[in-house]
RNA sequence: GCUCGGAUGGUGGAAUUGGUAGACACGUUGGACUUAAAAUCCAAUGACCAUUGCGGUCGUGCGGGUUCAAGUCCCGCUCCGAGUACCA
């Protein structure tokens, strides 16, 4: 009987299905364990080789921590709210559910196949409102709270109107825009109901807000910044315009600092860790204030240097300041408004793209230096951002470099305040221990000290204070989508009020067309209905809207990543109807153990999840403030395109070694019609598409080659490599254990087949070890030391390699110790069985089939792993490898209980060693025990 | 520019963290079994020199250093990949 894999796997998966093999139960008396992958977004594709491999490596630790008596919850679910099947709609016509639903069949059937160990009665889709309806309820969570900066959390806002009652804002420390008005409690109580809501906007952990978006009129929506790529949409590549509008955003800045402390007590990727330090970009440093010279005005600067205050020279601001216009004298009115209006018509583009070009204009105001009372004239440059710090910048061109080339350029003076330095040819910019002169008070000083100094000096006559700047900016939330989470909110008056929570969930109404309304409104515009009946509290159809009863609903939706920034908490409770999850199986499973995905999430999805969660523990809504304890980033497969090249306006094809100098262009052709020493099959190109129908061949040896490119698999590129294929032909297990031995886990890597017959054959040999042609040939005898030291030799590295996350490795273990054993011809029980099990989390399908052969009626699933034991052969001697001066010679052997002395003595007395010292005598002899003899001559 | 990460045979990759570099696999070559193929098994396979045999020299991107001993640690480079950027 040979390997008949899919007899195998098919009887496997259909049994472990309906035994619920996988379910994982909310109590237990064995330690938890959580396992989370990425859930994907279930694309028009289909999975492609590289899906799985995250899955496959989560999916053997899953199964390995099983076996370690571990209660394992390992999930999956979709992502299923998306763009994709929204641009296909509007091609189609076909509803976006319909072809998720389809999508996801296919994906189902696909992660079916590999035989993946998941809890599928857990599964989630952020499309489904029985999901969503919680999404939606963290979203009005969100809006009724406040960050406080008094005890460092989120506070309910009644109890901030409570506070406002009392003694209006001036005294409140919380997180709000950098815009909000003062008020006292008599004003708060004299505002109307519409002003006060107003105001609480400028403080809710989300609110709506006018504010500067990055527009794609070709998609007619919003991105942010990180779906945009060098200037254009990372879909589509279409232009990105900036565009002023009322949106949705979350306070995530209120959350900057915990962020950045919570880094340091997970195991994340160091890279990956320092990515999202660098997105959050905390700089410390002072705000200084600089009076006007004849206005009320002050400027305030941020800088991380203010022990270089003395060095300061002029002033820059950027050009969208409102500042700017009250300030300028009228000399330079008509220059600066030039600019200005150059400023706003440059995209962010060529702002971006031009960096070299110093470019700015002369105000014609002075500002005062807050301790040298000097004038300081102030100019304005689009290198100063008005999103970041205060928008204005002190220029001390002696230790910056910008400020240095904007001084030169504009033959500003160059005041040098560092001692001993040389700054006639760059500005100097350490922070090192170079002290200060010519700075009055700082004289003398390094920079940690003068730091110390100046701003106790700002602080106590008010010219500034110590302050922290984050990079991260408030993350915008609203969609012009029709896929995606309806935000719970209804306008009265133009002012957004929340639905109840009772209400939810709001579920997304039936339009007719995806694409925006003739206004310009979101899709949600073409909705039939989508009013809301406040007193009824349901609804009702458009028509009905009267801005009395019957009020508009929000027509933007969430964003993709809203579904996502709380799943991993669904997955314990899933089906809960009552909360997003019950509160004791969210004390059970608490956080997930291992999470595994794609480092491109880094300032995404793993940012705007650990600020959710954040938020929620913030609430005492779940028990961890950190939900992934380790996280793994998977390398990504990257697909082998292979290329044909055809002479430039011609239709004939010049095979790989005879381009030369030729001018060709590259065509992608299908890797399918390729084999694997890269001939290219002429027919099936012909076929393939018309184009090339009668195209003509110049050819290598009779063979026609193609040259290859390593790049991502896509559609597009026709280098997609279909799981299905190599399940079809080599089975599950053989793809499982192929995708680690490929190499290192976080590694990307090209795929490619060539190796796969190793793993393979690998599988066969395990089954013929068991078998001896049709007959089953194991024994009860006992073992010999021989194959019992390679089982336990397998077992100890197997463990060890698991617990680092190292399964490529693990293959080449487990060939190692089936190739000794079956060499030693081994058939005893006692070994094999153990062998199974340990093989079990790579290659489930086969463990199970040996397993229940070896007479067990339970699954191999359930069985404790093998624990590793010293095995000793009958040796009584140790070969060591003996070298001089560090250079291996040879080896000898000594008595296993040999001391060192007697070592030393035998290994000079050796004949061998006489050779290699050639009459001198050693100068040392060192011993590694268990690994090496030196002797240093 | 800055921040991380990397570079090992024809190829993918190992190397217990300073201790016999190249495990394991692919590929290649030769052999066995076959009428033949497939499958399977055995042997060789870093380079160079020497081959009658023993053997020798070099070798982990480049140049230095520390050490009895360096792929591994330190200093200085080169190239490649990822992220990020007029961030004050």
């Amino acid at each position: 009987m040979s390997y008949n894999f899919k007899a195998i796997e098919t009887k496997w998966q259909a049994n472990w299905s309906e035994q619920q093999t996988y379910r994982a139960e909310n109590q237990s008396s064995k330690p938890k364990y959580y396992v989370l992958d990425m859930f994907p977004y279930p694309s028009g594709a289909g999975l492609h080789v590289g899906h799985p491999l995250g899955y496959i490596a989560s999916d053997i630790v899953a199964r390995y921590k099983r076996h370690k008596g571990f209660n394992v919850l390992h999930p999956q679910g979709y992502d299923s709210f998306g763009l994709p099947a929204e641009q296909y709609a509007i091609q189609t016509g076909q509803h976006p559910a319909t072809t998720t639903q389809k999508n996801i069949k296919r994906y189902r059937e696909q992660l079916d196949r590999l035989g993946f160990s998941f809890d599928w009665s857990r599964e989630v889709r952020t499309s489904d409102p029985a999901y969503y309806k919680w999404t939606q309820w963290i979203f009005l969570l969100l809006f009724d709270h406040y960050y406080c900066l008094d005890n460092n959390k989120a506070q309910p806002i009644s109890q901030l109107v409570r506070q406002f009652e009392e003694s209006g804002n001036q005294a409140v420390n919380a997180v709000c825009d950098a815009d909000t008005p003062l008020f006292s409690a008599t004003d708060w109580k004299a505002f109307s109901v519409e002003d006060q809501q107003q105001l609480l906007l400028h403080y809710r952990l989300t609110y709506l807000a006018e504010s500067e978006v990055n527009w794609c009129p070709a998609l007619g929506t919003v991105l942010a910044n990180d779906e945009i790529v060098n200037g254009v949409s990372e879909r589509g590549g279409h232009p990105v315009t900036k565009k002023s509008m009322k949106q949705w955003s979350m306070r995530i800045g209120a959350y900057a600092e915990r962020l950045l402390q919570g880094l340091d007590g997970i195991d994340w990727p160091d890279s990956l860790k320092e990515m999202q330090r660098n997105w959050i970009g905390k700089s410390v440093g002072a705000n200084v204030y600089f009076d006007v010279e004849g206005h009320d005005a002050t400027i305030e600067v941020f800088t991380t240097r203010p022990d270089t205050l003395f060095g300061v020279s002029f002033m820059t601001l950027a050009p969208e300041l409102a500042l700017v216009q009250e300030i300028t004298t009228k000399a330079q009115k008509a220059e600066v408004t030039a600019y200005v209006e150059k400023t706003k018509q440059r995209s962010e583009r060529d702002r971006q793209a031009d960096v070299k070009s110093i470019t700015g204009v002369f105000t014609g105001a002075f500002a005062i230096h807050p301790f040298t009372q000097e004038k300081v004239p102030i100019w304005i440059g689009d290198y100063v951002l008005a999103g970041y710090g205060t928008g204005a910048v002190m220029a001390v061109p002696c230790g910056d470099q910008r400020d240095y080339d904007f001084a030169k350029y504009f033959n500003l003076p160059i005041p040098n305040i560092f001692e001993g330095v040389d700054i006639s040819q760059e500005a100097y910019a350490e922070k090192g221990q170079t002290p200060l002169c010519d700075s009055d008070f700082l004289n003398g000083m390094a920079y940690q000290e003068a730091m110390q100094k100046v701003i106790e000096a700002l602080e106590s006559s008010k010219k500034g204070k110590g302050t922290v700047t984050y990079r991260l900016r408030d993350a915008i939330f609203s969609r012009q989508r029709y896929w995606g989470e309806p935000i719970p909110v209804y306008y009265k008056n133009m002012l957004p009020f929340p639905l109840s929570i009772e209400d939810l969930p709001l579920e997304l109404p039936e339009v007719e067309k995806y694409l925006p309304t003739a206004e310009g409104n979101p899709p949600l515009g073409n909705a039939k209905q989508w009013g809301w009946d406040l007193a009824h509290r349901k609804v009702v159809s458009s028509d009905r809207i009267d801005h009395q009863n019957v009020f508009p609903l929000e027509l933007n939706t969430m964003p993709g990543w809203a579904g996502s920034s709380w799943y991993f908490n669904r997955y314990m409770d899933a089906k809960n109807d009552t909360s997003f999850a019950g509160e004791e199986a969210l004390n059970y499973w608490q956080d997930v153990d291992l999470y595994l995905g794609g480092s491109e999430h880094a300032t995404g999805h793993l940012l705007y999840s650990r600020f959710w969660q954040h938020f929620l523990f913030d609430l005492g809504l779940v028990p961890v403030s950190e939900y992934a304890k380790k996280l793994i980033n998977q390398g990504m497969i990257l697909g082998e395109s292979t290329i044909a090249y055809r002479k430039t306006g011609t239709n004939t094809f010049v095979s790989k070694g005879l381009v030369n100098d030729q001018t060709v262009e590259s065509i992608r052709v299908d890797v399918n019609l390729v084999n694997s020493s890269y001939e290219l099959d002429i027919e099936a190109l012909r076929q393939w598409q018309p184009q090339f129908a009668d195209a003509t061949f110049e050819l290598e040896d009779g063979k026609y080659f193609v040259g290859t490119e390593v790049e991502k698999m896509s559609k597009s590129k026709y280098n997609v490599v279909n799981p299905d294929a190599i399940c079809d032909q080599y089975g599950a297990d053989t793809l499982r254990m192929y995708e680690m031995f490929l190499g290192p886990l976080e590694q990307a890597k090209p795929w490619n087949t060539a190796g796969i017959s190793g793993v393979h054959s690998f599988l066969k040999k395990m089954w013929r070890l068991f078998h001896e042609g049709d007959q089953w040939r194991i024994t009860e005898d006992d073992p010999s030391p021989e194959a019992l030291k390679s089982l336990h030799a397998a077992i100890k590295k197997v463990t060890a390699d698991i617990e680092q996350y190292a399964f490529n490795t693990c293959v080449s273990t487990f060939m190692i110790c089936v190739n000794e054993l079956s060499a030693i011809k081994c058939n005893n029980r006692a070994i094999l069985e153990p062998l199974v099990v340990l093989l079990a989390p790579f290659a489930p399908h086969l463990a199970e089939e040996l397993w229940e052969k070896l007479g067990h009626t339970n699954s191999v699933t359930q069985v404790a792993y093998p624990i590793h034991e010293e095995v000793y052969l009958t040796e009584t001697v140790k070969s060591y490898p003996i070298s001089f001066n560090g250079k291996m010679r040879f080896t000898h052997d000594f008595p296993l209980d040999m001391d060192r002395a007697a070592i030393e003595k035998e290994i000079l007395s050796a004949p061998q060693t006489q050779k290699y010292l050639e009459g001198k005598i050693p100068k040392k002899i060192i011993v590694v025990p268990g690994k090496i003899i030196n002797i240093v001559v």
